[in-house]
DNA sequence: TTTTTTTGGATGTATGTACAAATCGAAAAT
DNA sequence: ATTTTCGATTTGTACATACATCCAAAAAAA
């Protein structure tokens, strides 16, 4: 069959190895020995090892003889790997959703490459290219800045060429067409401000994030509740903030806060993060939750409970979202062209102590 | 300075590949120029031929002649991977030490794969595998189950011998001779129980995790402490507990646990993990802290502020700890044989609310 | 019994020769 | 002008020999 006599060594001997059950370690048979069995020389025999050598087949020890390596090694290839791209992951829910990723990961033996943005497109850029780089066979991101044009389209443009699986969570690019996993975050904006119109409040202001999707749909479910009940909402109802800033708005749209905590009975907050925030400025500005003024948040984070002020919020599926995205990528991987729709999480109101009551209903 | 002359061509070849500033697919020398020049014979030439082509530096072309393969494909190799197993990572003081990892590696521009053991030796061994057979180049482990027995030391006996360099966090194997970062455990439980003496308390209980050396370090300042006071801590005002049964020992323990508060004025825990649940205990038991017993815990975690009674406890570096550890790997990984020391962090008391003072001092 | 030395056998390096197979350009034939 | 043929060159395969180096077990010495 084999052209070549040492090929032909070669392939006797992977056979030689099967059919005699050699384990790891057991000994191959001397260059000499080769030699009369094939009836060629020495030189020929060495060139046929070598090639067993660089294939990982056996080894060779100078003075000792040839091993036969590890058969494990060499049919059990690498365990795949896949990349986990997020904005945090320390803080918030975050770390219960990349647990439930790792979970189904784990579970499936793959091994998640993990990091994260902190919301900026220039590190998401940077781990999107260092993961294809890596050579990942999926990818599970979490958009950064998601309602902002985004630069790195040619670099998803790319992971689409080279058929890489990837799923969305939380958010999606408008522009891609990637399946991704989130929570209805517009029923959960409305959901919490229909519960705020139950419970009596008239005058509902809201705070949301302005540089992505989830706070674009959480203030649509906000004003899709507004409108139902007649409500004009204007624009000094409503503060806009950068993600980057969440912590400064406190500072420097303090003014206007305390206007509308002030001209309103309740507040929407765009999530939990922010609820507790605003808490502790009402503390520090002698305004009571919820007698002044009523605080919804939104995704049951654990501050949520451990706040002064139970806070009512929308039970995000936190883990369960987690491991439902990375069942999601894993069956991407295994039937690349199937399992290409969304899935969405209808959201769930937990009330808590953080809403006055206003006993009409 | 090459023993032998086939290895003294390879290199000869390759600076003279830089020398001439050959580019890709230009032509290199021909076996027999290479001859003359070295004056050798053919298969010598050959010999190391057969190596440069197998470092992908040349590609020989039957019929035609030898040619400089991509330069750039040499250098510019994938980035490197480092495996990160720690027991938990979601929960805690975790998400804070992964973060301080990941943004040193991230830097670095090093890719972390990250998975978790849940304290289990199996899932250790479980990581451990799967990282090696990956190929990452490097390691950062925390010990599951440290102060018990560990099957997996021929695991780390093969990351030795292939010399993959590898850090601990937290704490370490006693057999092993890698180094690792970890706070000063034992300093930690003496300075929490030496506090609690300032304060006038005499009777002091103590709660430990059995199965890490953490716990048995923490109840070694403990005793420390105790000792140096002239305090005969009887075995009756230690419990120990498994890390696995922690949110357990309430109930199994609960007996026990009444008689501790009853006869102590004070009790030393684990960490602030266990202080808080105790803390929930003692309410749920009509127990005030800490007018009827004081309690302290260790690792300053986020918790410890956000629960009823602030707890005094003790500072854990966190993030620095962990941007310790990962800059610790990246010595490692430069030079192998350098920095093989330990990195031990002092601990530093935090006081807060849930201690009482005798006000003797 | 323990330690040291010897020795046989294994792989590694080096050289020589011969022929095979592929490439490529120049000369020859169409 | 195009195609074919041929030959020089180059790398690939194969065999033969000699010595080097290392390992491990057997033999000898302490």
């Amino acid at each position: 069959m084999e052209e070549y006599k040492y090929l032909a060594i070669v392939e006797w001997g992977k056979n030689y190895i099967a059919k005699e059950h050699l384990q790891p370690n057991d000994r191959f048979l001397s260059e000499k020995e080769l030699c009369t069995i094939h009836g060629v020389s020495r030189q020929t025999v060495r060139q046929a090892l070598k090639c067993l050598e660089n294939e990982n087949v056996i080894s060779r020890v100078r003075g000792s003889g040839t091993y036969v390596k590890n058969v494990a090694v060499q049919q059990s290839e690498q365990p795949k790997r896949v990349g986990v791209i997020s904005t945090y992951f320390s803080d918030y829910i975050f770390p219960q959703i990349v647990t439930g990723i790792e979970r189904v990961l784990n579970d499936a033996g793959i091994v998640m490459q993990l990091s994260t943005t902190h919301n900026q497109v220039y590190e998401e850029a940077q781990a999107l290219r260092t993961m294809i780089a890596n050579g990942v066979q999926g990818l599970i991101v979490e958009p950064s800045k998601s309602a902002l044009p985004n630069p790195n389209m040619q670099l998803y443009r790319e992971i689409k060429e080279q058929h890489i699986p990837l799923v969305f969570f939380n958010a999606k690019y408008p522009w891609s067409d990637f399946p991704y996993v989130a929570m209805d975050d517009e029923a959960a904006g409305e959901i919490v401000t229909n519960y705020l119109f139950d419970c009596g409040h008239q005058r509902i202001s809201g705070i949301f994030a302005l540089d992505d999707i989830q706070g674009h749909k959480r203030y649509g479910g906000f004003m899709k509740s507004c409108i139902a009940h007649n409500i004009r909402t204007a624009e000094k109802d409503v503060l806009w903030f950068a993600t980057a800033e969440k912590s400064y708005i406190f500072k420097y749209a303090r003014t206007k806060l305390l206007e509308m905590l002030v001209n309103s009975t309740a507040i929407v907050c765009y999530n939990d993060e922010l609820a507790v925030n605003l808490l502790r400025f009402c503390r520090e500005n002698d305004i009571k939750v919820p007698d002044d003024v009523s605080v919804v948040g939104i995704d049951d984070s654990k501050f949520s409970t451990l706040c002064d002020v139970p806070l009512t919020t929308v039970h995000h599926p936190h883990k369960v979202l987690g491991e439902r995205v990375a069942r999601k990528l894993i069956e991407q991987m295994n039937a690349p062209e199937d399992a290409q729709d969304d899935v969405i999480f209808h959201p769930e109101l937990i009330v808590r102590d953080s809403v006055r009551s206003f006993e009409r209903r």
